[in-house]
RNA sequence: GCUCCCAUCGUCUAGCGGUCUAGGACGUGGCCCUCUCAAGGCCAAAACACGGGUUCGAUUCCCGUUGGGAGCACCA
């Protein structure tokens, strides 16, 4: 039954209520018999490498490889470098750290379009050789004069075929190579997020596969790579789905299995149209030095275009055993940068403390210096000032920030102008000695106990507030008007360190005027 | 212009003919909590683009309109 549906439909997969089932067999440009038995899932993320990774393109990575591993297929990482100007080494590396930075893996080893030359080269030659493609000796310049006569009367234009009956050969002079591309029929294919889709062959026309210079063009390469990496489905951006119908002709003109296509909505910016580098926030780069979790950042991705009920928090285990095309969306998202805000902070929030601690050393070297940022490492009240700030930021830049107070030699502590003409009234100063003095004959250094010393000191000071007691220390001992609650924060700091800050604003503490 | 695609609160979305006086989340506003900042709790405002069908019945199916997007290379 499997057999008959592929045997009769050149791009089957049938509905996309079955489109899940359906992926778990062999690409349907298979023959009858061969798709007998399931064959293993292959897919590919194949990013240009253009200096970073790209949030579209980590998303697409994501949808890749969280469906690849769902099924127990083969993910694969292809470099297409063909576009020597833009593609360093560098730049490649910048892509790939990005995708390992999220926690994605692939298999095999990673190629490089690069590599492929000889076999786009052989590729090319034989469709010439079974005159499925010609060689066609129109320069551009022709080619546009003839486009815009075309063009008055409103058609698509597509190449008029001049050269197609002329049988150009080798020693035709500059020429380009062109796949003969059906005038009749259609182009169509199933697709797993957008259903039946397709157009007419005649609208394509006969596109070029080599350039005069000999080298081929990306439809080529792209399609003879996939063939060679034996690609089961192809799952890309939407921006893609014109370029569907082409393709096809290809792996048909190449006698070659067609492979199944999911197509991912686009990702637009804030005004609803593609994302702009300049606009927009767009690499991943950007957001992981911006103090942002791989988990958020996966979060936020794969929201887009893809829900799981209710659920808006998702691991990266459960993203690859959730994650389905038949729940994907079609039409383009926003990506929200305050609703990643809120994922980020939800991660911060549930992620080990441990796990924070390593993740904030860079934030925390940057907001105050390597040593300070190696100290606040090594201070076992560490792990206990991350479970407070947890609560109160958004990035790990943010954390970093709010730990700062924490990180500084306690000589090295600035205090915030104004917190102190609010807060360190002359009148306090008294008290505050005598809270210092209830401190240190505490025996317990703890949340608990620091909090009955403040107490203790609010009895023996008629009309003394709990707030302006609170203030006054917390300025002395953050610097700032704003931290975490008082007791928690002295216990986290420790006894040592909060006595000599004390002592320090005690000494430096105005005088009544 | 042509081709293809999309359409539920501002945003991400649930909904796969009756369960919808349309649910959740972010954001926004209010209240509570409170030593500051947060976090948290409660409440509120906020959407099925429009017009035709199909049907006993449409947010859900079909067709138009409108709006939006993508693509129309010897770029990838």
């Amino acid at each position: 039954m499997r057999a008959a549906a592929f045997g009769t439909i050149p791009s089957a997969g049938g509905s996309r209520g079955l489109a899940e089932k359906g992926a778990l067999l062999p690409p349907s440009g298979a023959r009858p018999g061969y798709s007998a038995r399931p064959m293993t899932i292959r897919t590919r993320f194949a990013p240009s490498p253009t200096g970073f990774l790209h949030i579209g393109g980590a998303r697409t990575a994501l949808y890749n490889w969280a469906w690849t591993r769902r099924h127990g297929g083969v993910f694969l990482l292809r470099i297409e470098d063909t576009d020597r100007a833009r593609s360093t080494a560098a730049s490649e590396a910048a892509v790939v750290d990005g995708l390992r930075w999220l926690g994605m893996d692939w298999d095999e080893r990673l190629s490089r379009q690069s590599e492929r030359g000889d076999l786009h080269r052989a590729a090319i030659e034989t469709l010439l050789a079974r005159d499925r493609a010609y060689r066609c000796v129109c320069t551009p310049d022709e080619i546009g004069a003839r486009k815009q006569q075309f063009v008055a009367t409103g058609a698509k234009w597509t190449y008029d075929g001049r050269c197609a009956e002329a049988n150009h050969g080798p020693a035709c002079g500059p020429h380009t190579v062109r796949l003969r591309v059906s005038k009749t029929g259609r182009l169509d294919w199933q697709d797993l997020v957008f259903g039946p889709s397709g157009q007419d062959a005649r609208e394509i026309g006969d596109m070029v596969i080599r350039r005069s210079d000999g080298s081929p063009l990306y439809h080529l390469a792209v399609v003879v790579d996939d063939v060679d990496m034996r690609i089961t489905h192809v799952i890309r951006g939407a921006d893609h789905l014109n370029n569907t119908p082409f393709q096809l002709a290809l792996y048909r003109a190449l006698d070659a299995p067609i492979p199944q296509f999911a197509h991912l909505p686009l990702i637009v910016g804030a005004d609803g149209r593609k994302l702009s580098k300049r606009r927009d926030h767009v690499s991943v780069q950007h957001f992981r030095e911006a103090g942002y979790l791989p988990e958020a950042l996966c979060t936020w991705l794969v929201r887009i275009g893809w829900s799981h009920g209710d659920q808006e928090i998702f691991s990266l285990a459960e993203i690859r055993a959730l994650f389905s095309l038949e729940a994907t969306h079609r039409s383009p998202g926003h990506a929200d940068p305050q609703k990643l805000d809120w994922i980020n902070q939800t991660w911060i929030k549930r992620l080990p403390a441990e796990r924070l601690a390593a993740e904030l050393q860079p934030f925390l070297a940057a907001a105050t210096d390597a040593d300070a940022a190696a100290a606040a490492g090594s201070d076992p009240g560490l792990l206990g000032l991350i479970d407070l700030l947890r609560e109160r930021s958004k990035t790990l830049a943010e954390m970093s920030e709010r730990a700062r107070f924490f990180a500084l030699p306690d000589a090295a502590l600035a205090y915030d102008p104004k917190a102190v003409q609010k807060h360190w009234k002359p009148a306090l100063r008294t008290p505050l000695a005598a809270l210092r003095d209830a401190l240190v004959a505490l025996t317990a250094w703890e949340p608990a106990a620091i909090e009955a010393a403040f107490e203790a000191t609010l009895a023996q000071h008629e009309g003394l507030g709990r707030g302006p007691l609170a203030q006054a220390v917390r300025v002395a001992v953050t610097g700032s008007a704003a931290s975490p609650g008082i007791y928690e924060t002295l216990a986290v700091l420790g006894r040592e360190r909060t006595l000599v800050r004390l002592e320090r604003a005690l000494a430096a503490w105005p005088a009544a005027s």
